[in-house]
DNA sequence: GTTCTGACCTGAA
DNA sequence: ATTCAGGCCAGAA
């Protein structure tokens, strides 16, 4: 195997560990959320890997949301993750602040 | 090998 | 506030 295949392997662990380690009640982006797991700039990557997480995963996907308190979900998704969000303690209106429940 | 696409980010118009 | 363009990473065609 290449050096290449185990740090990817190694980084997308530590994205897991990062997601994992966030509490409730509080919300990273997904630039920040790279620069946790030792990749900054690699938003989209970590986009990509949430995207490919299974659904009965039991990683707080619904923490992480687009710079600005954007939600990056399509309508429907987005709702039930506004709705997860807000079970959780963050209030939100399609919208999050940042200043109050970011990271 | 190139090209497109995607749960992204920042800055400018 | 919204829209556009450039840049970033990784996987699929």
């Amino acid at each position: 195997m290449t050096s290449t295949d185990t740090s990817r392997q190694t980084q997308l662990n530590a994205l897991y560990t990062a997601l994992a380690a966030i509490p409730a009640g509080r919300v990273v982006t997904y630039g920040q959320l790279a620069s946790l797991a030792g990749r900054p700039g690699a938003a989209r990557w970590v986009g990509s890997v949430l995207n490919k997480l299974p659904v009965d995963t039991q990683l707080p996907w619904h923490r992480v949301v687009a710079a600005g308190g954007r939600i990056a979900l399509p309508a429907l998704e987005a709702q039930k993750q506004c709705r997860r969000l807000a079970a959780e303690g963050v209030p939100n209106k399609g919208r999050i602040d940042l200043a109050l429940y970011g990271w």
